[in-house]
DNA sequence: TTGTAAGCGTTATCAG
DNA sequence: CTGATAACGCTTACAA
């Protein structure tokens, strides 16, 4: 930066103005010019190092992704993120919760802000952090058991997972509300523990299709209706939510839902700037239909 | 830590001395006890953003895993690396390539190395950066042929990916190298690109067995021996390499061998600190036996 | 054995 | 409109 300010016979106060457009300064066309190209001549890269600790925070922000399901979802929420905070000069750090050198890392680091997404459903202000993703959660449910209906399915279950994740079990509220919404009866919850008779269980009670809060979950449901001779969509019909890649690589190939959540990573990214949200605005979510239901 | 420094009755260079132990300092234990108890109560924390203006470079290092397969054995390596680097004091980012904003996070952070394993694979110096885990795959891929050969399978055909994915590449030599040592013929390559027609061409040729440079692609095995009435094992024996999560789901389940990378991942941390390499003695791999071959 | 002071590369305040 | 200058929190010669 002196190197600039020397080459363009200015302060460094003024190239700094030039460089981050600080507003209320009044610098003429012609100066702002000679130091953008002596920075651009020198090949000047801003010291994040030294930005960071003179602002007390990197430009930086952290999601953390710990407990989430990772398929296309969450890679799309992060592609929308990487996108805007990028364009804003924004590094984004994707944490999925490795270890504690990996935490040592990212208190390193002061982040601007750390998403925590987890903690975001638990807690009640949610739309806050997540770009109004949550919020729309049901309809994106509703996508989902409406698939099943127009095969004409009724009496659905709910695979849900044996230990109780905050995050799925919101999940799973959002699954009751649509089947609310769609007039359906209150779903039966299928817990996948691993027991391969649970699935052939619910048969007998009449199911005849199962909602997944998961694509993992819906694949454990396929395994167990495998391992007991029955087969989807034949005996049941299993539809996940995520679309994992490994979900296509089942037989049958796993039908899901997958989420526009670019344009919630773009929003959650805006909000988090103080920008206005604009044009985000997400598409509804869209059932890649394969084998299994 | 001008606080401690005040409160301990000493300067803040003496603070620094011996906080970070500088060698080559001679303080009188009573002068550390009293420092160290300051730093205590007031819960000092060093800025480690201060630190690494002042040092050139954060206490971080970067694993770069973008191409990789992410199963078992990645999460095991980091696991190592983690544990290490946590214990120098170190942080551990690790990059699954998500984007441009995860470029310009961490050119932001100035680590202080960068672990790029895709590259590593690729150029002659591996050794250094690795641990040694490549100069073990051999050893690894010995232990999922002879799985193979221990259930009478001679004929032994590799699936490869369609592209060509330079670290798959040099997985794939190392099938060879294994089967040279073992004995086999040099193994067929069966790559896998969605025709479902392969493996069953595979069979006419007498191959009786397939064993997969990863799981992700073993996985993709089963699918089109199940598309085509096909079964593993009885028609095609399939293993797989690296234990990821969704091969257990699979059915059959997939076979697959599991390495101990904790170790090599506790080496190159250890290398990479210019530590002596320690007790960090990896286990040999392990199949774990499962139905598909 | 301990303290002083320079400096790491920015940004922001305040005079000119 | 522009330029000194003072921080930000830490490390490390060098002095005492």
């Amino acid at each position: 930066m002196r190197d600039v300010a020397a080459a363009s016979g200015v302060s460094q106060a003024t190239v700094s103005f030039v460089l981050n457009d600080a507003p209320g300064q009044t610098i003429p066309a012609a100066t702002r010019d000679r130091v953008r190209r002596a920075a651009a001549e020198l090949g000047y890269r801003p010291h994040s190092i030294a930005r960071a600790l003179r602002e007390g925070a990197s430009r930086i922000v952290v999601l953390e992704a710990g407990g989430l399901p990772r398929g296309h979802n969450l890679s799309s929420f992060i592609a929308g993120l990487d996108e805007e905070l990028g364009a804003a000069g924004f590094g984004l750090l994707v944490a999925y919760g490795e270890g504690v050198s990996a935490q040592a890392a990212i208190t390193a680091i002061e982040p601007r802000a750390v998403i925590d997404l987890p903690a975001v459903y638990a807690g009640p202000d949610r739309d806050v952090a997540d770009g109004g993703w949550i919020d729309g959660m049901v309809a994106h449910r509703l996508v989902q058991l409406r698939h099943l209906m127009e095969r004409g399915h009724r009496a659905i279950a709910v695979a849900v997972p044996a230990d109780d994740d905050p995050f799925l079990a919101l999940m799973a509220g959002q699954v009751r509300d649509a089947a609310g919404e769609l007039g359906l009866p209150s779903p039966l919850p299928l817990v996948v523990d691993g027991d391969p008779e649970k699935p052939a269980g619910l048969l007998k009670a009449g199911v005849t299709a199962v909602a997944a809060l998961t694509d993992d979950l819906a694949l454990s449901v396929l395994a167990a209706l495998a391992d007991t001779g029955l087969s989807a969509p034949g005996d049941l019909a299993v539809i996940g939510f995520d679309d994992t890649p490994h979900g296509a690589l089942w037989r049958p190939a796993l039908t899901t839902v997958r989420l526009d959540a670019r344009a919630y990573g773009r929003r959650t990214a805006r909000t988090l700037l103080g920008l206005p949200i604009g044009d985000a605005r997400p598409a509804p979510a869209r059932v890649i239909s394969r084998a299994s239901a």
